[in-house]
DNA sequence: AGTGAAAAATATTAATC
DNA sequence: GATTAATATTTTTCACT
């Protein structure tokens, strides 16, 4: 781990995160600094990889995502090539939003975000179709109580 | 909901959720118009609530956030005095990234980032000593697989 | 490593078609 | 509503401490 950060830095990035269509002048004000530091610490930032990338958060809502769910799946197969085409088909199906693997009995866990049910079983046919799972149990969102992508950073 | 989008809408909100960084000119260039009407549109998309806010994505674990569990709380209680409590204690804590209330027997789940497992064990600690739980269930990340925030919308 | 000023790039407004 | 031009802001670099 190359980047080695201080107090002023994770102050930074507090900010990055809370609103980033700040200006530099207005985050040096925050962190109690100015310009030029600021703006080099968030190149090292970036170039280190602490900073993945900018980004604008929508509201899926009123874009018509209606639908919400959690997709728990067990599977038999731990192969090579299975695990392999399934990696491959949730990267290449937008609707998956997120994915992890698991430790423990259920081996994966989707964020599958779409416009109705409707179109959730249509995702979910196809996906069983390419590759073989075991079991599947879809958790419905009814609302979201809580959404931030602002890491719990402590700062001085 | 007020705002109608049309095609060159959705490719902008395309672009800025791809990256956030780029310039208007980059944008009107990428959807095949120019700068002043891209900049109208965001703003009506900002004004109108589409876009919600601007921000930087961070790697967790190159900020030591090592450890991610999805947790699955099963609950008896129903009133809404459990319930306000509840919320308040999910919104108070950072760890909480994400929380969403379900349909079916799993009422609520959970996405948790901390430093390690024994962060993980504070919290939940912490959690079911201030409010009642029937059951919980944490998933314990190992891989993520796919981690985006870029919505699944179609562009002509 | 931080400060302040200068230069370059970009965002924002206004005028025009 | 789009295009171009004018202005204001902001980013980025640089010289100095």
């Amino acid at each position: 781990m190359a980047v080695r950060l201080d107090d002023l830095d994770r102050k930074i990035l507090l900010e990055l995160q809370r609103d980033g269509g700040q200006s530099l002048d207005d985050i040096a004000k925050s962190v109690g600094s100015s310009k030029t530091p600021v703006w080099n610490r968030i190149r090292k930032m970036r170039d280190g990889g602490v900073i993945k990338h900018q980004t604008y958060l929508l509201d899926a809502e009123a874009l018509g995502f209606e639908a919400c769910f959690f997709v728990l799946i067990r599977t038999s197969e731990h192969d090579a090539g299975w695990q392999g085409r399934f990696l491959n088909a949730l990267k290449s199906r937008p609707e998956v939003l997120e994915a992890h693997r698991l430790a423990g009995d259920i081996d994966y866990i989707l964020k599958v975000v779409v416009a109705n049910a409707r179109a959730y079983d249509t995702f979910y046919q196809a996906l069983i179709s390419e590759v073989k799972v075991h079991n599947v149990t879809a958790l419905l969102s009814m609302e979201e109580i809580k959404s931030t992508t602002v890491l719990p950073m402590e700062v001085g």
